[in-house]
DNA sequence: TATTGTACCATTTGATGTAAGGGTACAATA
DNA sequence: TATTGTACCCTTACATCAAATGGTACAATA
């Protein structure tokens, strides 16, 4: 399994080590059960840090394609090819999508909807 | 009819003028059809920017709280009493709050939601 | 001709959030 | 004792956006 990191592009490291480990689970290049590399050796090898690696561990980990099994290590997951091909961020831009699109359709501001987004997003509510 | 600005506190100089004149209609201080002073005449008096107080105006009338006649002036709405007992906001608040709550309930990190949400603002839904 | 709301062009300031990196420390284990 | 994932602390660089301001110009009109 090769993973390639472009430093120079725009795409976050961490995002690129998640698509590119999503993509070795799809092509059968690493199988079920499969053990990872850890944290600290993956961020030697790709000369990232390891809180880089973490994150992507950490949100891999969530979407059940990968598995930690603490001091023992990192799997690839059971179910990992089954949820490689699901894009949890295109269900989100379709709910935050419909959401936005009725508040303008009501006449509600951009910066208003902005404004109210960051009210939510920090609990500031009423 | 007084307003007073608050230019030090936290709250935007326009949002402070649409609270007053909201007020003011709740109060009965102004009534419908009521003329209001120009958006130059009204900066002018209150020392503000032409710019902050046409914003005011143009988020009043979106809410029909007041009614511009063009080269005639602005006025008092008809219906401006019951339009500014309507907390735009509050609506805002509620529906955005619903859709990221399901968001987080889903695990979808509050990053991941930030990005999304910008992506819609600006339209770069794929 | 002066005034009305409005629509552009632009700028500065401040706040906020992401991404990434650096450091230290922990319990559980082989 | 070295390694595992993880959880804190913090900093830097960068991007985005709100808010406010400034200037210029327009058609419609009294």
């Amino acid at each position: 399994m090769e993973i390639i990191i472009d430093i120079e592009g725009s795409v976050p490291l961490f995002a690129q080590l998640i698509e590119q480990i999503k993509q070795a689970v799809l092509n059968d290049k690493i199988m079920a059960n499969d053990p990872l590399p850890s944290i600290r050796q993956l961020a030697n090898d790709l000369d990232l840090n390891n809180k880089t690696v973490a994150k992507a561990y950490r949100l891999l980990e969530r979407d059940e394609v990968i598995q930690t099994k603490g001091y023992r290590g990192t799997f690839i997951h059971p179910n990992a090819k089954v949820n490689s091909s699901v894009d949890l961020n295109a269900l989100v831009l379709t709910k935050l999508n419909k959401t936005i699109d009725t508040l303008r359709k009501e006449g509600v501001t951009d910066s208003e909807i902005r404004i109210a987004f960051s009210d939510v997003m920090n609990n500031r509510i009423s």
